[in-house]
DNA sequence: GGCTCGATCTTG
DNA sequence: AAGATCGAGCCC
């Protein structure tokens, strides 16, 4: 059974994921996050909100603090998962980016579902708890694994928005960099933009 | 060894 | 507005 077009599942390779990472974040917009699992439904969902983190300078980010343990997958290869524990209790996925040596992710924040997704996936925490994904996936090659991005429905310039990404207040002025990004109007962006008065007026 | 805090979410 | 809940990171 098809349900969605053959050609949205192409995987993105792994130069998709060497290049900067705002360039990154922007075109992951709209591609699918796919996770593919023996004896269950396949999770597909489109990509509607990142957040960019930019490298060791980037005080929001955790390789601000350097390589550690926790922080070693987002110095290697691009295009591998970082999926890591907040609050103890929520589950965390980013993609890597960049060339070995750059700590640089994309946190994935919301997904619209497409099939097989019945949980909420508006949220970091909640999209990983929709596709079950824990810290064994910590490292996946999502340019080949069961967990991967696909071409999904590509979004254009036009129709992305940027905003100071959530929960980073400690990170003095990279609090305020516009490194969140999101499909503008889209329902299933974690935090939506207070509507503005105008549109709220009956036509 | 102990302390603090968090790239979140839910409930009140 | 505040609590859940625990590992990472840092200081002793």
């Amino acid at each position: 059974m098809i349900l969605v077009p053959d050609r949205s599942l192409e995987l993105l390779s792994r130069d998709f994921y060497e290049r900067p990472t705002t360039e990154v974040s922007r075109d992951l917009l709209g591609r699918y996050l796919v996770l593919q699992r023996p004896g269950e439904a396949d999770h597909i969902g489109k990509l509607v909100e990142v957040e960019a983190y930019v490298g060791a300078e980037d005080r929001a980010s955790h390789a601000s603090r350097g390589h550690t343990r926790r922080t070693a997958p987002m110095f290697e290869e691009a295009g591998r998962a970082y999926v890591y524990l907040i609050y103890g209790m929520y589950w965390c996925l980013n993609v890597v980016t960049e060339e070995v040596g750059q700590p640089c992710a994309v946190l994935i924040r919301a997904v619209e579902p497409v099939q097989g997704l019945t949980l909420a996936s508006n949220g970091p925490g909640k999209l990983c708890r929709a596709y079950g994904l824990d810290g064994t996936w910590n490292r996946a090659d999502m340019t080949s694994s069961p967990l991967r991005i696909t071409a999904g429905e590509p979004v254009d310039q036009a129709s992305i928005a940027a905003s100071p990404r959530v929960g980073v207040d400690y990170a003095a002025e990279w609090a305020e960099k516009p490194l969140r990004f999101f499909i503008t109007g889209n329902r299933h962006v974690s935090r939506p933009p207070k509507p503005k008065r105008q549109d709220l007026l009956p036509r």
